[in-house]
DNA sequence: ATGAAAGCGCTAACAC
DNA sequence: GTGTTAGCGCTTTCAT
């Protein structure tokens, strides 16, 4: 089944058939509706190795999903989806990388014609991929924010406002001893930006806010010491942030051997919408919202003059139940 | 950079540098080590559509992702991360098809040839997809195995023995009354396979040893309430088995309140090795070998005549902390 | 508003 | 063991 069979039995020439799929030349009404008809008819697709070579567009785009022992899993899946999904809208489909394939991975779908641009999550301070993306004048979003953005497009959620409206909104409780706990130690250490930027948030707006405060990262073995320390030199603490969403669960379960619960400790989550009892205090992760942006701003890059820069969506902090008034 | 460039610059025809590359006829030596010193020097690769083409193969299969509330997103990422990395080793992509598109996404990367074959994850007893699969004449694996497998090609951990490894395990210790803490209510009522598998494996088993058992399905939000009905309804239980991975935490946590703790409860686990203190006893997940074994199938279709049949993995129970005698 | 025809870059059948 | 060449099925000038 080609477009020359299509064309016959419109009674159109190829170039016509193409032109209806296309819409890149104005159709008469009723040709367009034979044509259509006709595809319809005989169940038409075009082949996509046929036309990204006439074309030079894949209309596939590559992401590169992390896949550390340290980055939360339902987190990424989310991004992932949320990218396939707004992809899909916009008529692409999506090659999976792995992070594995480091570098190389990327230098060989560019290079193969394979894809028409990447979206990278899960980027680092210094990212070894950084440098191969700005020479390959292959179209790339990335999902985080390196150090050096220069001639980058990178989308992410706020993540230093998110760290001050957890501050703030402790603060105007009348919180005055606020703890941070944040991600596992790894994570820190291979300098991933969210991360670091969250902290930074937090410390900053603690200092304004003449908040005592500390920070501390947290692994699912570590959680019980973490809490026990905070409790051993903390006295006074009344306030927790927390940017761990596989522990905090955990967390607050050894708070609570201690005699401290929510919401008489307050608690705010950073990350995705906790389920558990009580609802949580949180600054969401808008997953869906990231993906979809990064979709969007590799489209204007695919068919467009690169606009680069960088997009930090705004954090939303959703009052719950567990925070409260300072007692 | 065309084929054509590597191949005046080696001083041989095109299709010889074609057939270097493919390895689909003998090449001289000489001619080989030339031809791989153009391509390296030019820094060549191939165009994947002209190749796709030409040859009636893209070199990319498709794997169908499942993104329900009820499936346990960490495990479906191991299984995609196995394929990825599997498919890669034999010089495949994989493009990421999400549940949402359903039986069109099949057609629509079938019709258009952008996919050599399918790996379809999280397969009903009765799935929508399969039909589509049969009449799509597309090579396709099934991780996961429906109630009518004529004609198709399935891999999956035996999850019958699974389910009856655990009750073995259990009765060689000398316990008489296990219980069966099983996946989510909609993941049974949608018929998914291995769950619905594991359980009966589990009730087989249970009646050959004469051993008094029960099995009840569990969501995050009632886990007390299993823990709860069984605590009241069953005081003679000695052993559990938990197919519930997210769960298995708190579920024994619950058990804990009433004073039932590890190892006095024995507790067998299926699902991926379970962090946590103490260690336990379980039949894991071989995700990784799951997916080999799903890329390893695909491309003897892909490349030979069709070899239908279900491969159904032996499980293999690990012995740790968490399962004893029965005092 | 439509058609004719020249490629896009590769593979594989056919020649030697 | 290697070269020549005819497509693969589409898009896109160029022509009308």
């Amino acid at each position: 089944m080609r477009i020359s069979d299509v064309a016959r039995h419109a009674g159109v020439s190829p170039s016509t058939v193409s032109y209806v799929l296309s819409g890149k030349r104005s159709i008469s009404e009723a040709t367009t509706r034979r044509v259509r008809e006709s595809i319809e008819a005989l169940g038409y697709q075009p082949h996509a190795g046929a036309r990204s070579l006439a074309s030079r567009r894949s209309n596939v785009i590559a992401l590169v999903i992390p896949l550390r022992e340290d980055v939360h899993v339902p987190v990424a899946m989310r991004f992932a989806v949320s990218v396939v999904t707004a992809a899909r809208a916009v008529d692409h489909d999506v090659l999976l990388l792995t992070q594995g394939e480091g570098p190389d991975g990327l230098r060989r779908v560019a290079g193969s014609a394979m894809v028409d641009g990447v979206i990278v999550m899960d980027v680092e301070a210094d990212d070894a991929r950084v440098p191969v993306l700005r020479s390959l004048d292959l179209p790339s979003v990335l999902i985080g924010v390196p150090e050096d953005t220069e001639g980058l497009t990178c989308v992410d959620l706020d993540f230093a406002a998110a760290g001050a409206a957890c501050v703030h909104h402790l603060a105007d409780l009348g919180h005055t001893e606020v703890a941070f706990v944040g991600q596992p130690p790894s994570v820190y250490e291979r300098r991933t930006g969210f991360a670091e930027r969250t902290v930074a948030g937090f410390e900053e707006a603690a200092v304004a806010r003449g908040v005592r405060a500390t920070s501390h990262p947290c692994s699912p073995d570590t959680v019980r010491e973490v809490a026990d320390t905070l409790v051993r030199e903390r006295p006074g603490l009344t306030g927790l942030i927390v940017h761990n969403e596989p522990s905090v669960g955990s967390l607050l379960d050894a708070f609570a051997e201690h005699g401290l619960t929510v919401p008489e400790l307050s608690v705010v989550a950073i990350g995705p919408v906790p389920p558990g009892v009580p609802p949580l205090t949180s600054v969401d992760l808008p997953a869906e919202e990231v993906g979809a942006r990064a979709v969007g701003l590799l489209m204007d890059k695919i068919d467009g003059p690169a606009h680069a820069g960088v997009t930090l969506l705004e954090p939303r902090l959703t009052a719950r139940r567990s925070a409260t008034t300072r007692a």
